[in-house]
DNA sequence: AACGGCTTTGCAACCGGTTGCAAAAATTGT
DNA sequence: ACAATTTTTGCAACCGGTTGCAAAGCCGTT
């Protein structure tokens, strides 16, 4: 089928080792033979098959790009980030999508038959257990958007997700809300459950307001809208921290249909500052969560470790900050 | 690093080909072999190379799956399916993101360098030569969302796009709309192209309608805000026909910001049917793309092709209908 | 016990590359 | 011009598997 190493040899007359090499960086070929090689090889239309050279030299540059997140728009931004940022470092993608697997072991084992060269788990909501199943499995593995911790088992890149939850709060505030709500994600989720706890704690410096809590289903904009219209049933709050993004426009949307301006009588301040926050018509106020950034060092941080796989774990924040858009009433003065 | 082939032999004491055997389908092993293979197997925790394997096989279970697509939520859809498609058949998905890239050859390069035993390209903006490429670099390919053609180059599956562009005129028509017009994505696209001669051909019949027709710069929201601000700066109809959905929920957030009432003052059909369609608030009449289905029969065919790389291409389209929902107004009866 | 047919097994070559090593060639110094 | 040194080259073994082939083992017959 394709062209092989041994043909270009014959044809221009070498060994298969001076064909290898002038094809490998850094490997000691003449100008004179390497010139017969590549004319060759241009005339034959070679090239290296990478799959078999991996066997020998133990790399593939194969990255495991593992996700369970492929409902939120958010996450389109986030595959488009890093399979750009993985290309451009000669790094391929190998997309493993986990929303319907709750076992670690059977994408461990997927990925370690690939040989992956790396893992990149992206995931807010995955369990830090299948971060380190792919190290303990000896894969280099970054967890992107995962929980920080200050002895992280795996290296982790996102956010302080309880300094949010106080960032959100001391919006909140400011704004002159008396009665806030937390309306988070998934229960489950880590990120749900230290943004309430900076939430909640932040709060407790403001015992003149009053604070609840509750949870969606997933972060997504039924979810959203389900909570929120279960909430308007009962006792509600003036302003809302949600989830996220989606989540909010989902809250946010519920309580519009039943009669609330916003930000008049409802304010809403969401988390991610994707793309759709912006649309007009929405303008969701919402804090920035800076994900170039936290992609860019998520590929960074897998590139290094191919060459130090034993690299010491660290956890990577980056800091986020609140966006004013229209959906929290003008600060009290 | 990881067991091979080699130790779980001799941990067994069988010979190599024994051991190979017992993890190929209906190679010819003893049960007593076999039983001994897998027990030193479980032992050592071996799994076999899938890489190394694929060398004499000719087959990595590799599928391109290519696209220039990360920006329309949709496309979130599509991988979401996509990936549970191929993996459900025990193929993987090597990503490759097109955005920037024009010169079909790198990513065809890229590919076989990786061996896949196929490739899926994702696009109905991508040109016709992409999949070309790769079928001309002996490839299986299946072109999903791609150009109908009666007698195709490759393997197409998608939509009749011209008869959705008359779907479109008639729906405007049936509601009674006397001044229509056509905000298509780019320009350049087949999609684009097809869904305009439909909705002319279409508007033809009714002569006493007038027609006019334009373009956004990309199937996106900005994009389509912007060409409706750009159309209410001047004469403009009373109801559009939109590329896509995302592109559809521009203009017409650009329309309402301008004051008009939809359905009221102006009407909108989009196309797509995307989960964000059928949020509160947007409620978007929309032609429903049966994606599940042209994604599920473009995963059958390259499988189908691994089989059978020669298999004659066809065309596969599935029916789209309209979904009514809020943004025509109601039928002239 | 010898025979024929069928299944199982191991050998060895191969898939498409890489690489340590020693020999060959080129370069340098004097 | 010659020896010492450096660079380039090919051989052969190897990476982790698969597979054609012939020998070995098994079975039931006669």
């Amino acid at each position: 089928m394709s062209v092989t190493l041994k043909e270009v040899a014959e044809k221009a007359g070498v060994s298969r080792s001076a064909v290898s090499r002038t094809f490998t960086e850094g490997a000691s070929v003449s100008e004179k033979t390497r010139r017969k090689v590549l004319k060759a090889a241009e005339t034959l239309g070679y090239h290296p098959n990478a799959l078999a050279s991996s066997l020998t030299t133990g790399r593939t540059k194969l990255i495991g790009l593992v996700s369970n997140n492929f409902h939120n728009p958010i996450f389109l931004e986030v595959f488009d980030l890093f399979t750009k940022g993985l290309q451009d470092r000669g790094l391929r993608p190998l997309l493993v999508n986990l929303s319907n697997e709750t076992d670690p072991n059977n994408s461990v084992q997927m990925l370690r038959q690939y040989s992956v060269d790396g893992v990149i788990v992206a995931s807010s909501t995955l369990p830090a257990s299948f971060a380190k199943a792919f190290r303990d499995a000896g894969l280099p593995v970054v967890h992107s958007f995962g929980r920080f911790s200050s002895a992280p088992d795996v290296h982790v890149v996102g956010i302080d997700n309880v300094e949010c939850g106080r960032m959100a709060a001391r919006a909140l505030v400011a704004h002159g809300y008396r009665r806030v709500g937390f309306l988070g994600g998934p229960q489950a989720a880590t990120s749900t459950q230290d943004r309430l706890s900076g939430f909640l704690g932040e709060m407790a410096n403001h015992p003149g307001v009053e604070t609840s809590s509750s949870f969606a289903a997933a972060y997504s904009f039924d979810a959203g809208r389900d909570e929120m219209t279960r909430l308007l049933g009962g006792q509600y709050a003036e302003a809302y921290f949600c989830g996220d993004d989606v989540l909010s426009i989902g809250a946010l949307t519920a309580a519009r249909m039943a009669g609330l301006s916003v930000p008049e009588d409802m304010g809403f301040i969401g988390l991610n500052d994707m793309q759709m926050a912006r649309w007009e018509g929405i303008e969701l106020t919402t804090i920035h969560q800076p994900i170039r950034q936290i992609i860019a060092s998520s590929v960074d941080l897998v590139t290094a470790m191919l060459d130090d796989p034993a690299r010491y774990p660290e956890a990577r924040l980056f800091p986020c900050h609140v966006v004013e858009r229209g959906t929290l009433r003008a600060a009290a003065k």
